[in-house]
RNA sequence: GGGCGGGUAGCUCAGCCGGGAGAGCGUCGGCCUUACAAGCCGAAUGUCGCAGGUUCGAGCCCUGUCCCGCCCA
């Protein structure tokens, strides 16, 4: 035994790895900013996941690459920021909250705002731990002192004061608008929180009787029990039909108003019966139509959206789709009923609640957007802010172009209080606090006068607009805000452009004079195995964790079918768990959980999760270990050169030497466009192919050799050692745990000297120019083909793998002597050859053959094999050779090409040509041998 | 209706400036070769959605078209 007993387990196993390493990071205050807050700084924004929610996928996705790009520049001796923390997630929150209420038979109403806030906290406080926990569970190196919380009292200041600057503006205001109102929660909600999809429906005909008779005109509608609000009908000013009609008057049935049928471009004659009724209070478009037509607003709705006094006594208190029912019913009996045809119809809902919103007539807040988004457009067509990948900015473009108000205020309890007062007249003061407010009352009546606070909160997203710049002590001109702001790339989701990023932009530029970040990375979606997307309620959610550390089936089931909002959905649930996870989930680890993430980070807007890949990075962990198992068996307690520089080097360490360098800058590359992709099969194929299949293997026989060339084995532990350490460097940031495992006994080994207490704090690999080298590279290419046609012959012939052959090699005897010779230590042993010699004269007999470019290589095959899988073998190389050559000559023989192709381009096919023909002289002469044999035996 | 993205090996996806179609997984064959069977060696696999066009040359550029998905109205 010529090597020391491994000091490290023969497989990789992260479980105790990865919380020894983690604890050991934030407690040492590695993540931290820290105290010296100098530039170069680099500074990333978290987007604050819901406080009480649970880390997903897609969190997962984005912390890994955030945190591979904080890693990364940390090593680089960037003064680092990744500003961590969570969101209130107003109606989310709230509504979990009043669930636990409702299954203790009470209301939020029951309790009263305070008690129910409180109630809400201790919620937080009980539940807001889970998602942060499971950030460190990724390895998430964000700065856990300075986390933040949006409704923090610093934050809030940030808020308040925000509100205050932009109602003085004239740029938030407050008014009687038509909104979308969610009649389960209470609330106004933005456009944004609204999914309209296609739903099945009706559209009923009904007859709407003219007040100087005549037959009745007909309208379409897919909301009959709306006709109480109706204040006109309108037809196309063109449309035919209708002309005689328009500027007479109908009479409303069940209502029995008289209103007006009015002509208007926006009417589809195409649509229905051509005539449509209009009911501006309750209708984004008709409420248009009611502006241009002076018509009056008649809202038959109570917040509940059950019938109000506006309708006639027997509808009143009917909820909305009682009232339909009702409606319809009383006109079929008065034969108003025209005819009733299937419709699909866009049906808004609640993204939360799922309600049907209705657009509903309420005094509201709203941010007056058009010259916040003036200038958020600005900055992205100048190239402030750049977006990556590049079309995103369209997306953004083109909402912006057709930006609305934004509707900030929300009927519900949990969030930020506005901060407006009312007086009794109900003279609205805004301000920073209620003693302000009160001062301004004074003046403003003379008197002290009583004051009352608006009831109402803010949307989440206000305060998370504000979150690049409160986070950093704003409005206050803090050092972290001198340092950190703008920060350096957002990296979210495409799904929230409009909600946040966009919001981000404007808010950053009109309260800082910047732009919040250069560079937003918009990141796909990730997706199920099919495409489709992660919930709940579809079954097919997979918590990160559970690929970290593995779950059984049971347990899975259990978890996909807890709590459901519609638990007829079970079943079906349980039984596709069954079928995609029989066995249950094996953990795989952070690391490699990360690197799938990072590989998986491609420019689509769709990531399909694919368990298998998982599995093969998981393998690639374990790849990992076993070489430095390998590395540090062979250099422990050995003299490995530390601090020697000049040791005789071998080719395969300068090849090795060589093609880290292409790796250091194809990673660098690759982070520099956010290709974590790039950066991650970069590393695999350099660890795996070139460190693992190649350089290993070929120092072997030096490491193990006997009479020892000591000089060389030096070089070599030396050589593996360093490329090691660096590559552990490289890799770092994606794959955290298991570098830092390895590095703290591989480091030392490498020379570093006294290394710093973390690989988190080790520097960046440089790239050194002066140790890529072509020749070598190329050198050893040749090297690996030799190798490679030796044991495709070998296997394709069926010449058994144990069995010790000798290689016959034909070619210039210069060349050999240069090429083979030379290199014939790293050529043998890999191909598993006991020796080789030059071949002279005309080609052998009864050998297995391969035609490279300069040369010729011969296996003996008497009695060894079949020589019919040997001919077929070159057969089929003959026809791609013939294929190859077909192509490259068509080209060639065309003038048009030799006369328009770049010179070396053509220079290159003649080269080919060249090659092909010899390989395929070559290779039929072999098939000829073979078959005389043939015919001879 | 408007806009955007995608269609490349059985699956999931790369493919830069137009110049010999790639990876991982899976499949097939052979190996317990003293780091690793979560491994090693070898192999097979393509109408690059379809049709035109530009070009000496198109997976890549242009036009049209089909299919899938997303966003907006």
């Amino acid at each position: 035994m010529n090597f020391a007993e491994p000091s490290l387990p023969k497989s990789y196993d992260p479980v105790g790895v990865e919380r020894r390493w983690y604890a050991h990071w934030e407690s040492e205050g590695y993540f931290a900013a820290g105290e010296k807050l100098a530039r170069p700084s680099y500074c990333i924004m978290i987007p604050p996941p819901n406080v009480t929610g649970t880390l997903h996928m897609g969190h997962a996705f984005q912390d890994t690459l955030m945190d591979a790009l904080i890693r990364q520049r940390r090593m680089r001796g960037e003064h680092t920021l990744w500003q961590t923390g969570t969101d209130h997630a107003g109606i989310a929150t709230q509504m979990v909250v009043e669930r636990q209420l409702a299954n203790e038979g009470k209301t939020r109403q029951d309790l009263g705002r305070d008690p129910f806030l409180e109630r809400v906290w201790s919620w937080k406080a009980h539940s807001g731990g889970t998602i942060v926990h499971q950030l460190r569970r990724l390895g998430a190196s964000c700065d856990w002192n300075r986390e933040a919380f949006t409704m923090d009292a610093q934050l809030s200041r940030a808020v308040t004061e925000v509100f205050v600057r932009l109602y003085q503006e004239g740029l938030i205001y407050r008014g009687s608008r038509l909104v979308n109102w969610d009649p389960v929660l209470h609330t106004a909600v933005s456009d944004l929180e609204v999914v309209a999809e296609e739903e099945e429906g009706s559209l009923w005909y009904l007859r709407y009787p003219l007040v100087d008779g005549g037959e009745p005109l007909v309208v379409a509608t897919t909301r009959p029990e709306t006709l109480l609000g109706d204040v006109a009908v309108a037809v196309h000013p063109e449309d035919e039909r209708y002309q005689h009609l328009i500027g007479r008057s109908v009479i409303l049935p069940l209502a029995g108003r008289h209103i007006p049928v009015i002509a208007d471009e926006t009417v589809k004659p195409e649509f229905g019966s051509g005539c449509v009724k209009i009911t501006p209070a309750h209708d984004f478009n008709d409420h248009e139509m009611g502006r241009r037509h002076q018509l009056p607003q008649i809202n038959i709705f109570t917040p509940h959206a059950t019938l109000n006094d506006n309708v006639p006594p027997p509808y009143r208190g009917l909820d909305r789709f009682v009232a339909r029912k009702q409606v319809l019913a009383d006109l079929e009996s008065q034969g108003l009923v025209a005819k009733v045809v299937p419709h699909r119809l866009m049906i808004p809902r609640g993204d939360r609640s799922k309600a049907v919103v209705e657009p509903y007539l309420t005094d509201q807040w709203f941010v007056h957007t058009a010259p916040l988004a003036a200038a958020a457009i600005q900055a992205v067509e100048e190239g402030q802010i750049t977006f990556v990948p590049d079309a995103w900015k369209k997306t953004y473009f083109e909402w912006m172009y057709h930006i609305q108000d934004w509707c900030i205020s929300r009927q519900i309890w949990w969030g930020h209080r506005i901060p407006a007062w009312y007086g009794p007249d109900g003279h609205i003061f805004v301000a920073h606090d209620e003693a302000q407010a009160h001062q301004q009352a004074r003046l403003h009546y003379g008197q002290a006068t009583p004051l009352h606070q608006d009831s109402d909160v803010l949307d989440t997203w206000f305060s998370s607009a504000l979150w690049p710049f409160s986070t950093l002590g704003w409005p206050q001109q803090t050092d972290e805000l001198a340092a950190f702001y703008p920060t350096d790339v957002l990296v979210t989701g495409f799904d929230i452009i409009f909600f946040w990023v966009a919001r981000m932009i404007m808010m950053g530029i009109k309260f800082t004079g910047q732009v919040p970040f250069r560079t937003v990375y918009i990141t796909g979606l990730v997706r199920d195995g099919e495409g489709n997307k992660m919930s709940k309620s579809k079954g097919n959610v997979l918590d990160p964790l559970d690929l970290i550390d593995g779950i059984e089936l049971e347990e899975l089931v259990q978890k996909r079918t807890r709590d459901l909002m519609q638990p007829q959905l079970a079943q079906r649930i349980e039984a596709a768990t069954r079928k995609e996870f029989p066995n249950g989930i094996p953990a795989f680890g952070t690391d490699a959980l990360r690197f799938t993430m990072a590989s998986l980070a491609t420019q689509g807007r769709d990531i399909k999760f694919d368990l298998g890949r998982m599995e093969g990075y998981r393998n690639f962990c374990n790849k990992l270990w076993n070489a430095a198992r390998f590395v540090l068996m062979n250099t422990e307690g050995r003299n490995c050169g530390q601090g020697m520089t000049a040791l005789p080097y071998g080719i395969a360490d300068r090849w090795i030497l060589s093609r880290l360098q292409r790796t250091i800058a194809g990673v660098d590359g690759a982070f520099a466009k956010y290709r974590f992709d790039e950066a991650a099969t970069t590393l695999y194929h350099f660890l795996w192919g070139d460190f693992c299949d190649w350089y290993l293997e070929w120092i072997k026989p030096l490491l193990y050799g006997q009479e020892g060339d000591e000089g060389g084995q030096l070089a070599a532990r030396q050589t593996m050692l360093q490329v090691l350490e660096t590559a552990l460097r490289l890799l770092h940031p994606l794959m955290p745990f298991i570098t830092e495992e390895l590095w703290q006994k591989v480091a030392p080994l490498a020379g570093c000297g006294d290394p710093p207490g973390s690989l988190m704090l080790a520097r960046w690999p440089q790239l050194q120019e002066d140790r890529l080298d072509g020749s070598v590279e190329a050198q050893l290419a040749f090297v690996q083909e030799v190798v490679g046609a030796v044991r495709t012959m070998r296997s394709e012939t069926g010449i058994p793998p144990g069995q010790k052959l000798t290689l016959l090699v034909a070619g210039d005897a210069a060349f050999l002597d240069q090429h083979f010779r030379q290199h014939q230590a790293l050529i043998l042993p890999l191909a598993r050859l006991e020796a080789w010699q030059p071949w002279e004269g005309s080609a052998p007999t009864g050998c297995a053959t391969a035609v490279l470019s300069q040369i010729q290589l011969f296996i003996p095959l008497q009695g060894v094999i079949d020589l019919e899988g040997e001919a077929a073998r070159l057969q089929k190389e003959i026809g791609r050779l013939e294929s190859d050559l077909e192509r490259v000559r068509g080209k060639l023989s065309n003038p048009n090409f030799l006369a328009h192709a770049k010179a070396e381009v053509v220079a290159k096919e003649r080269q080919k040509e060249l090659e092909l023909q010899e390989k395929r002289q070559g290779v039929q002469a072999a098939l000829q041998r073979i078959q005389t044999i043939g015919r001879a035996s």
